[in-house]
DNA sequence: ATAATTTTTTAGACTAATCTAAATTTTTAT
DNA sequence: ATAAAAATTTAGATTAGTCTAAAAAATTAT
């Protein structure tokens, strides 16, 4: 039996991307207004476009109580960002991007809508697990390869760290962290936790480096 | 100096490929009927976008006196088709896709902006001169790297050609040929053709092969 | 507990892209 | 050359996504 499927929009699969980071954050109902602020437009549209994804099906919405995303409004959200992290790996691993470059490309290449281009990409890419910034990939169903990680700022003195991932994926954060020879995979011991403003003397690859609480915070680490 | 340049929706893009891609066949102006069958779309809503192009200075255009691109619309138009064909290239030869497959895709990806994209991605590839069909790729100045062909339909009896490429991009004649197992770089001696019907009667790649005259007309071949 | 503040929604308007129906211009045919 | 036919444009609507300003609801603070 043929079902039509609705084909969203560009403006709704990034309302449903941005509900599902905020869901993320939060972990509870999200505000109209804090939709607002992560899409850049004001609250009055939000509440038009709410509407129009209550109607199809993928948030649950009462109006002035938040939202939250039903089972198939995640389901597209998880492919967008799926598709998003596969795109800036292939970006920075086959063509050479520098990774603080591929993430305005990746916002368009990620409303691209056939589902056999992301297999193959996928397959293509060899199942990547972790895209450049190291935040995980799910897999086609959706699932995600976690591992636990925590941030540099919460380190314990003298113990062995992997560099992970970041938390700021601005293009400046990522640039300094190129500049410090800050990159994804390299171990890490912090040797010194400054009490006045909690900066770190690390251990990276051999040489000592400094590092600030407001850096130490962006960035993910895991156990060795 | 800080030049603002208007980015050109998908839309606008998509006329101005329609209409480059009519000035190609007839070579002369387009009337706003071709372009309206073309884009199947209505003639009223092509006057209103002619408009808009217009003012844009993307097409040359007089009321009831039809249209041509001017040269930055024409740039537009040959670098939509730049991205277009190295995308379904790389579609092809890197994802596995079969060439009546990527159509589709190509012309979402087309519209992705980033130029340096487009020149990573030809780089990537290894600057390919033609796409799966066999149509020329223009280089990154809009250049096309020509070749003379003609139809398999005129081919001169008992000479050597190699297939190039296809008139009829669609996904049933595609699969046609690969069932009849007619494949770009192949050589092709005509042997005989029927009066009656133009039909031949072909040597490929040491087989004979009947090939029908609807099917001659949107083969493409140059001389070996 | 009620007043002040903040958040959210509604109302009304705008732009881009589309449509149908009617009017106008151009082309074709007698 | 003029009438008929075809092509094109204009006029007036519609939908998606956006906005501002005003109204309504929820939250916070006294």
């Amino acid at each position: 039996m043929y079902k039509f499927i609705p084909m969203n929009s560009f403006t709704e699969e990034n309302y449903l991307k941005a509900i599902y980071k905020l869901t993320e954050q939060t972990d509870s109902e999200v505000s109209t207004n804090s939709i607002a602020k992560k899409m850049s437009t004001k609250a009055a549209t939000v509440t038009d476009m709410l509407k129009k994804l209550s109607l199809k099906k993928s948030i649950h919405y009462q109006k002035y109580q938040g939202v939250s995303l039903t089972t198939s409004g995640k389901k597209i959200a998880v492919n967008i960002i799926r598709k998003h992290r596969l795109w800036e790996f292939f970006l920075v691993k086959k063509l050479n991007f520098k990774w603080d470059q591929v993430h305005g490309i990746a916002e368009e290449l990620e409303h691209i809508h056939s589902n056999e281009l992301t297999e193959k990409l996928d397959r293509f890419l060899g199942f990547p697990k972790f895209d450049p910034h190291g935040d995980p990939i799910p897999d086609g169903d959706g699932k995600f390869h976690n591992t636990k990680s925590q941030l540099l700022e919460e380190a314990v003195l003298n113990k062995s760290y992997i560099i992970t991932g970041v938390v700021d994926h601005s293009s400046s954060f990522l640039q300094y962290l190129d500049s410090a020879g800050i990159v994804l995979g390299k171990e890490i011991k912090v040797k010194e936790r400054a009490l006045y403003d909690k900066s770190l003397q690390a251990q990276l690859s051999g040489k000592k480096v400094f590092i600030s609480n407001e850096v130490a915070k962006n960035i993910l680490v895991s156990k060795k």
